[in-house]
RNA sequence: GCGGAAGUGGUGAAAUGGCAAACACACCAGCCUUAGGAGCUGGCGCCCAAAAGGCUUGCGGGUUCAAGUCCCGCCUUCCGCACCA
């Protein structure tokens, strides 16, 4: 028989494996109800992991406080749903195949299964039977049936576009796989821009509904709201044509079609417009292209231009290049003025925002400003500030607080009205009207990838573009493929994928051979989850009726871009094909900070990753999960600390000495509350009431789970403490049986295998996870004498105890009487006294 | 440059405008021991030999009876955006 000492060892692994296994016999325990329950429901989620095999620190804290949360909601009576599925498509598993010969679906495959591995030892309560993969045709082929919807709206289409191109890896890269102007994965390998045909989607189409709808996500994190306001950039301004002037002399004829040409510029500061003294195109300018035709030096040096601009935006520095410029040697006619003003092309001015033109007013703009001083251009002050303090009339003045002057007709108007007023005229001239214009770009979504969602439209040579009709879905990605450094699309190199028959006229065909972004795939995921099976639709919209929003969605905010605004995109393109009613997939959105060591993200480069399954080993995953919970607030960045994880194990084991020590004498109790509780039996009663009202109100709003934690490690102190008591029977046995259980409860969204375990050890025979979650008895939270800090003139100087409803008068009296104060104001004047109930007496002496 | 967040002991951190440093880690002293990465007791911001006392939340001002907390200015760090007309 083993000895009493190895007994009363805590031995994580040991019970861990046990609960790991009754867990994986019991498949509806995380499982939520269905839709028609009439609980209320509670949809929890975190952001899907990509499948690479192995779980990193970041990971366990994302997952530990979604699963915290679920745990608790579950306990408090909800419907819970929490889901867990792979973003399983991507480059990596290619990667993997060209270095280690092996299928990317198999590798991938492998790797779900080794993460669901980690993800039970870890003891996540996730409901495995809504898993979803996004590699698997199950779920792709609804990729591929939402975008033919989109592509029905207009919403889908093709254009030209600038793509990052590795000539190394001959394939296109993400923009992400972009660094410092090099490809990820060859470092010293500049990244190209190349021309090519991409398929977007017009997420500009919902610019202003997506911005708008920032403003009611009050349970968004500023923070992110913010900078999606920023990435789509809206920008209200004017668009006004400048008239291309005839040109008569050169040879004698007249620039055929150029003379009745326009040049649209956008600008948000039209009431300059007198102070326009050159108009800037883009050097990819469509009217360049006609300049330079028959101006070879000028050819060239737009060329010049063109290399620059190029090779500053492949470093991914646009705004460090100096500027520069070039005059064309034509005018351009101010429609306001009649001014003729001479057409520059310049390196700074951008083809893809707004117009790709602008006018150039040096006066009142910084960039136009230090152009013009470079290249000697009129400067010409046309606003005058309002008042004018010392050096306010300093040019470039860039403010709208100011008056027009040098401006004909309009002198003397303020900024504002200037500019209505100048927008009325262009647009009954029919010369410019008022514009808005977004910095947010379509999405594009294509790539020449394999291991992606094939795009499900057909090239025919009569019919040209045919979509896939819907019941040849879905289009199979094949898995008979040749992974290659070779360029292009490789599914270009599958004759059997590629080589098909037209829907429409039955004559040899080809497939499109790009495959979309994996952004698609988790644009939608969290819809999947709650009809994962479906085999006739992306889902029941009923069934996400029922669901939606989700309550709480948990991720890094390294995704507060472009997840979390296609998602949004996606959301409002299904309710406008009416299969769902929610403008927005999440109410609630939580950004959890890094995890970091040594001061520095975790990286392989840096040697200080940190493997979860070695902490699980040596700590138990109850340590783990909860000194990841312990060691910050969540929304802070979380510094790891080994010491730290052994610190909260050896809590763990003094919990698991204490229950399991007294649960013979809590089995046995009554579970009769005691009608007064007196002595220390009260001391803890309260101690323990305060506790169950810190961790649940935190639950609901603060979420600092650090001080939670630290909430319950004062009642575990407090207990120990009393051990001598507790052992003799001083405290009353229906106490310490709820001291124990309620302990049990509050430890269960944090430290899942401990508490299901000292449950059963309780006598318990249910899950925990349905058992109640403790209410504090507000009679027994609060004190009945608490102490009172005494400051003289604001500093302190005592302490002294009144009751716990004292009034004013006699929390005064109680100061007055104490000695210490009775010594220092003592030849003084009382002038003040400010008590102010339950917090502090402040008195004010001369 | 613009926008955001944050600066508190040796470390991670705590503190509805009301006792700064709870809870832990590390460290120090001691106890226990079947030597376990175990358990228990005590100490641990700075100044002062100790006590008494004084000082202390990046820096400087301010509001207030009272400021780590609110306001203004500055410094530093991190994050995002950046020639967006």
């Amino acid at each position: 028989m083993a000895d009493e000492k190895e007994q009363l060892r805590y031995d994580p692994a040991a019970i861990e494996q046990k609960w790991q296994q009754r867990w994986a016999a019991d498949p509806t325990l995380y499982a939520a109800e269905p839709a028609t329950s009439n609980k209320p429901k509670y949809y929890v989620l975190e952001m899907l992991p990509y499948p690479s095999g192995q779980l990193h620190m970041g990971h366990v804290r994302n997952y530990a406080i979604g699963d915290a949360l679920a745990r608790q909601m579950w306990m408090r009576g909800y419907n819970v749903l929490h889901p867990m599925g792979w973003d399983a498509f991507g480059l990596p598993a290619e990667n993997a195949a060209l270095k280690n010969n092996t299928p990317p679906r198999e590798w991938t495959l492998g790797n779900i299964a080794a993460m669901k591995r980690q993800f039970k030892r870890l003891g996540m309560g996730f409901d495995w039977a809504t898993e979803v993969t996004t590699c698997l045709p199950d779920y792709y082929r609804w990729n591929q049936w939402f975008f033919l919807r989109m592509y029905e709206k207009g919403l889908a289409y093709r254009k030209k576009s600038k793509v990052n191109w590795c000539p190394e890896c001959a394939t296109v890269l993400a923009n992400e796989q972009v660094i410092d102007g090099c490809c990820w994965r060859h470092e010293d390998t500049k990244v190209e821009q190349r021309d090519l045909v991409q398929w977007f989607f017009r997420i500009t189409a919902y610019a202003q509904e997506l911005l708008e709808g920032l403003d009611k996500l009050d349970g968004w994190p500023e923070k992110v709201r913010t900078m999606q306001r920023n990435w789509i950039g809206r920008s209200e301004g004017t668009e006004v044509d400048f008239f291309l002037e005839e040109i008569k002399q050169r040879s004698g004829t007249r620039d055929q079609g150029l003379e009745k040409q326009r040049i649209r510029v956008f600008t948000t500061r039209v009431d300059t417009i007198f102070g326009a003294t050159s108009v800037q195109l883009a050097p990819e300018h469509p009217l360049v292209k006609a300049f330079t035709a028959e101006d070879a030096d000028l050819k060239e040096k737009v060329d010049e231009l063109l290399a620059q601009q190029k090779t500053a935006r492949e470093a991914g520095d646009l705004g460090a290049i100096d500027k520069h410029g070039v005059a064309t040697g034509r005018f351009a006619v101010n429609p306001y003025s009649g001014e003729r003003v001479p057409i520059w092309v310049a390196n700074y001015i951008l083809m893809d925002y707004g117009t790709g033109a602008i006018m150039s007013v040096p006066a009142h703009d910084e960039r136009d400003f230090e152009f013009a001083t470079k290249y000697g251009i009129e400067i010409r002050q046309v606003i005058k500030p309002l008042e004018e303090a010392d050096g306010s009339n300093a040019l470039p003045f860039v403010s709208e607080d100011g008056m027009l002057v040098n401006s004909g007709e309009y002198n003397g108007l303020s900024c504002v009205q200037a500019q209505k007023k100048l927008q009325e005229v262009a647009t009954r001239g029919q010369f410019g009207e008022e514009k808005v214009i977004f910095r947010l770009k379509d999405w594009g979504v294509s790539r020449q990838r394999y291991w992606g969602t094939p795009i499900p439209m057909i090239h025919c040579e009569r019919d040209g573009l045919v979509a896939v009709p819907d019941d040849q879905l879905p289009v199979i990605l094949p898995e008979k493929i040749e992974i290659t450094q070779q360029g292009g699309s490789p599914l270009g190199r599958v004759p059997d994928f590629v080589n098909t028959t037209c829907p429409k006229c039955g004559g040899p065909a080809r497939r499109e051979t790009d495959t979309m972004d994996t952004f698609v795939d988790s644009s939608w995921y969290f819809y999947r989850y709650t009809d994962a099976k479906n085999a006739k639709a992306p889902f029941d919209p009923a069934i996400v009726k029922y669901w939606f929003p989700i309550d709480q969605y948990i991720g890094g905010v390294e995704h507060a871009i472009l997840h979390l605004i296609y998602s949004r995109f996606w959301t409002k393109v299904m309710r406008d094909l009416g299969l769902v009613e929610n403008d927005e997939p999440t109410k609630r959105l939580f950004t959890q900070g890094m995890v970091i060591k040594d001061g520095a993200k975790m990286s392989k480069s840096k040697g200080n990753v940190v493997s979860p399954d070695d902490m699980v080993a040596r700590y138990g995953a109850d340590s783990a999960r909860m000194y990841s919970l312990f060691a910050a607030p969540p929304d802070r960045d979380l510094d790891w600390q080994e010491d730290g994880v052994a610190g909260v194990s050896r809590f763990l084991g003094r919990v698991w000495r204490i229950v399991t020590k007294y649960a013979p004498v809590a089995r046995t109790a009554s579970a009769q509350t005691v009608d007064a509780p007196a002595g220390l039996s009260l001391t803890l009663l309260r101690k323990l009431h305060k506790t169950i009202a810190k961790v649940t109100q935190d639950f609901e709003g603060r979420w600092h789970f650090n001080t939670d934690v630290a909430a319950i490690m004062e009642l575990v102190n407090e207990m120990q403490d009393a051990d001598a008591q507790l052992a003799s029977g001083e405290v009353a046995a229906p106490v310490v049986r709820e001291l124990l259980r309620t302990l049990v409860l509050l430890l269960a969204p944090f430290a899942p295998f401990l508490a299901a375990e000292l449950w059963e050890e309780l006598g318990e025979d249910g899950a925990i996870l349905r058992a109640p979650w403790p209410k504090s008895d507000p009679s027994l939270a609060k004190e009945d004498e608490i102490e009172i800090p005494v400051q003289i003139n604001g500093k302190l100087v005592t302490v002294v105890r009144v009751a716990a409803g004292a009034d004013p008068g006699t929390m005064e009296t109680a100061a007055l009487v104490n000695d210490k104060v009775r010594d220092r104001i003592a030849g003084k004047t009382l002038v003040k006294v400010i008590a102010v109930p339950g917090r502090a007496v402040n008195l004010v002496v001369k």
